[in-house]
Formats: structure tokens, C-alpha cells, sequence
RNA sequence: GUGGCUGUAGCUCAGUUGGCAGAGCACCGGGUUGUGGUCCCGGGUGUCGUGGGUUCAAAUCCCAUCAGUCACCCCA
């Protein structure tokens, strides 16, 4: 049998970039409760008719068939893929499970999704989400919107990134749906989906670029081609655009709408997270589900990868013919994020292993005291393992100096005590297995 | 899914007009009847990504494929 080999786009990180992950997926998490959502995992797979009930992403949805199935997967009745997000399975499980929950409906979900897209760098086809929602029945009050960004800038703000000079490592680009859709019937536009399309693309094709495509595909007259790039251009760290925005003189109900929810949104950040938000007009987000307030999140020094956070509100993903269940979530690309960082040397760990200490073995036929040891140790919440054999104790120091182990343990000879040495000081006492404690930044890996 | 670039030791890379696969670091063994790191001696640890083809001869040229990366598409 040959050689195995990586399957592109389903990275595997190695155990020291793993613990990094599980230190970041556990701040996530922790950060999620402290802001009062529940746990939810929803099933792998979805029906293919769920999957695709909104958006045209059809090609990038992995199937699943039996091997029995020897033609492979018929796209048909009950045919399933692998869920692409988390916000579809959520939208699901609302409408299945109306009666159970109480709304407003908080809920987080950390979760692998898979695309069927090209990989590259900060691009993947097996991810890690982190996704956050707040759905509601009928109707969900603005201030929702409000806090989504909160709980991401404290989720994300604490990264120990290496180039932190006591900014956040994160900015939130903020927009609102309504803004644009309203200025866009405000102007007499006629496509505003079309329109939203081709703004979204301003950074990547410029404004000429926006320009054609606004009159090409969504039937822009140079005049409001003109409007709309004004429009997408506005940006403030305040709720300062909004008076950018009514100085272009456009009026409509749903513009002013959007208007005063954005405000809200800034005003709050302003008032909880200073410069974590900018309002960013430019904004639109290709999903087409989302009906308000969008959000975008770029990390610091990383602005070409995209956005490593990005959600928005939904008032329309879960409902049927009697109900309507209008949401709003944020997700963070937890895979991204890491291979980002990874890939720049920004993360990394005291030690690739969490042993704090290695138990040396004296003789192989004494092995069961040094397993004692570890044991007493270990009671004690102090990660341990024994040395593997019985060489000279230089190989054991070693084999702990290797992986990063601060601490080796000298099981006391004839009569003698047992020693402890930090392997990184050199510095050697004498120690019990019953009360020696570690300095508590020994103890566990630490993030750096 | 479409197109471009790249692929040599664990890592970073060298390898001439096609002519016996190399360096630094890392790693392994020894000096050290038992406490590492410095120092000294010794060791190349490799299906040249993989599979075909051309050739007396291929890391080198050609084709395919896989992986990485970049642009597009889309998006975390």
C-alpha cells in the first residue's frame, strides 16, 4: 500500500496546533454561555431540498450515498448532504421544534461544515463554525442585532496575537440591508439585489469596476451608478454616517429605517466595545436571506484573507405558511481564523504536549513506584506521565526537553527523597508526590 | 468547477548543457556504570509528490494525476 496523502481541503492540524484550537474553540464557547446562549448540535445531514431551499449554492453540497448504491447518490426524494452552515440546520430545527423552545430562542453551535469549493489558504472544504443565533417568533426586536457583534469582539478580542500593541485584533464592518434598499428604490433603481451584488464587490473590482456592473446587470442609469458608489462609499468608526448618507438627498421610508437600526447598532458597540465596529456601507454580503443588518469581520493584518466572522439577520430563512421565525446570528470561521494564523507563525504553545511532568524510572522492575507518583500527581489535577523506559537519565531529561515537559520527577533511591527538577532552570528540590504543586503557569500549556 | 504557479531529507533550500542525490539546521548513536542543553566523534535518515512516456542514461525533458498556493466563482 502506498503512502497515504492529504485530502485537499480537509487539513489536520498537528497535536500542538490542536490544543491551539481546542484553547480557542473553549474561549468561544465560554464566551457564548457568558452571554446566555444554549448548546445545540444539530445532525451532519440535511435533506438536499432543505439545504438548497434558500441561495443557489448547489454545486459546492457534498452528497451522501451507500457504497450499496453503486451508481452513487441519485439527487431525488430524501437524498442528503452534509450541511454547508449552520444557519439551515438551524432554521430546520426551529420549524421542527417550535413547540419545545421558548423564544427568543438563544443558541450556539460549534460544528464542522463542508463546500465543494477550490481550497486555498483561509479556504477550506471541512471547517469549523462557531455560530451564534437569536430567533424569535413573529417578530425580533432590533437590539438583537445590537449585540451580536459584542459577543464576537469578546470571543475574539482576548487572542493573545503576538502584534496586539493593546487594539483589538479584530474590526466588525457593519452595514444594514434596509440602507441599501431603500436608497436603491429611493433613486428609482430598478434590480437592488443586482445592485447589492455588484457594491459587494467594490473592494475586489474597484469603482469603475462597481460602476459597469451597476449599469450592466442592474439596469443603473450614470447617474445612479454614481448614487449608489457615493452611497457604498461611506464609512465611519460612529453613528456619524448617517448624516453622510442624508446628505446625499435621497429620501425613503425603508432607507430611514435602516438608518436608525444601524445607529443603534454603532451606538451600542460605541457605548460597550469602542472600535471594535465601523459602519461600512459598502457591505452587502452575497447571501441573499439577509434582510437588515450585516456584518462582516476583518482580523488586523490579515484584511486580503476576508472575513473571518460574518452573519446577519434573517427574517425570512425559517418560516412556512403560518409562521414566521426572524433571526439573526454571526459565525466565526474557526478554521480560517486558525490556518490564518497559523500559517503567519501568530499562535504558539509553550509545549506540544500537556504532560507538566515526566516521571523518571529508575529501573524498569521499579516502574510501579513511578507510576504511583503519577498517579498522586495526577489526583491532584497535574498532568503526568511516566518515562517511557528505563534509560540513563539524561535521555529522560531529554526525552521531557523534546516535547516541552517543564518538570521531571526523580523517584528518591535508597531511602532518599524524591527530587523534582525544572528542566528549563536547571533548579533541583526535594519534593512529595502528596503536596508539590507546580507555579499555576506551568501547569497547563499556555497560549502565546 | 475553470485557469496560472509550485512540489528534492523532519525544516529551509542547492542540484550546471539530461551523467552515481547534496548543504545548513533538526534527528539518531557514541564520548559520559546512569541528570539533558555546550563541546568532540560517527550516521543521510530520501518511493526527488505519484504514475506513465522519451532516452544508453531523467530530480532535470513530455503527458497524466495528487497536493499546496494564487486568480475566478463563492464564502468562514
Amino acid at each position: 500500500m502506498s503512502k497515504p496523502r492529504p485530502i485537499s481541503g480537509f487539513p489536520e492540524w498537528a497535536p500542538p496546533q490542536r490544543m491551539i484550537e481546542q484553547y480557542v474553540l473553549d474561549r468561544i464557547r465560554t464566551t457564548f454561555e457568558l452571554y446566555g446562549f444554549a448548546p445545540l448540535e444539530t445532525r451532519a445531514v440535511e435533506p438536499l431540498d432543505q439545504l438548497l431551499r434558500k441561495g443557489e449554492t448547489s454545486k459546492e453540497v457534498y452528497l451522501i450515498s451507500r457504497l450499496q448504491d453503486e451508481d452513487g447518490p441519485t439527487v431525488g426524494e430524501g437524498t442528503l448532504g452534509l450541511h454547508f452552515d449552520l444557519t439551515v440546520p438551524l432554521a430546520r430545527y426551529v420549524l421542527e421544534n417550535a413547540g419545545r423552545l421558548h423564544f427568543p430562542f438563544r443558541r450556539y453551535q460549534i460544528q464542522k461544515v463542508w463546500r465543494g469549493e477550490r481550497p486555498q489558504e483561509g479556504r477550506y472544504r471541512e471547517f469549523t463554525q462557531a455560530d451564534i443565533d437569536i430567533v424569535d417568533r413573529d417578530t425580533l426586536s432590533a437590539h438583537h442585532e445590537a449585540e451580536m457583534p459584542l459577543v464576537i469582539g469578546d470571543a475574539l478580542g482576548g487572542l493573545p496575537l503576538g502584534s496586539t500593541d493593546g487594539r483589538l485584533p479584530i474590526r466588525i464592518q457593519v452595514n444594514n440591508r434596509k440602507i441599501c434598499e431603500g436608497f436603491y428604490r429611493g433613486i428609482g433603481l430598478a434590480d437592488p439585489m443586482a445592485a447589492l451584488r455588484a457594491v459587494d464587490r467594490l473592494d475586489r473590482v474597484g469603482p469603475d469596476g462597481v460602476r459597469t456592473l451597476l449599469i450592466e446587470t442592474a439596469g443603473a442609469t450614470e447617474a445612479q451608478a454614481k448614487a449608489c458608489l457615493a452611497l457604498a462609499e461611506i464609512s465611519a468608526p460612529d453613528a456619524s454616517f448617517a448624516d453622510a448618507v442624508r446628505q446625499l438627498g435621497v429620501t425613503d421610508p425603508l432607507l430611514d429605517e435602516g438608518l436608525a437600526e444601524l445607529v443603534a447598532v454603532m451606538e451600542n458597540a460605541a457605548a460597550h466595545a469602542p472600535g471594535l465596529c465601523v459602519a461600512d456601507l459598502r457591505i452587502a454580503r452575497g447571501l441573499d436571506y439577509y434582510t437588515g443588518t450585516v456584518y462582516e469581520t476583518q482580523l488586523r493584518g490579515f484584511e486580503r484573507f476576508g472575513s473571518i466572522s460574518s452573519g446577519g439577520r434573517y427574517d425570512n430563512l425559517a418560516s412556512d405558511e403560518h409562521v414566521r421565525f426572524p433571526g439573526v446570528g454571526i459565525s466565526i470561521g474557526v478554521t480560517r481564523l486558525l490556518g490564518l494564523l497559523f500559517g503567519a507563525n501568530a499562535l504558539s504553545i509553550s509545549r506540544s504536549v500537556p504532560t507538566c511532568v515526566l516521571v523518571a524510572l529508575v529501573s524498569e522492575e521499579r516502574r510501579a513506584e513511578s507510576n504511583r507518583i503519577a498517579d498522586a500527581l495526577r489526583r491532584r489535577g497535574i498532568p503526568t506521565e511516566v518515562a517511557p523506559s528505563a534509560a540513563k537519565y539524561g535521555k529522560q531529561i531529554r526525552y521531557a526537553e523534546r516535547r516541552g515537559i517543564p518538570y521531571v520527577w526523580f523517584p528518591g533511591v535508597d531511602g532518599a527523597g524524591d527530587e523534582v527538577k525544572d528542566i528549563r532552570s536547571g533548579e533541583q528540590v526535594g519534593a512529595s508526590a502528596d503536596v508539590w504543586q507546580p507555579p499555576a503557569a506551568d501547569l497547563h500549556p499556555t497560549i502565546g
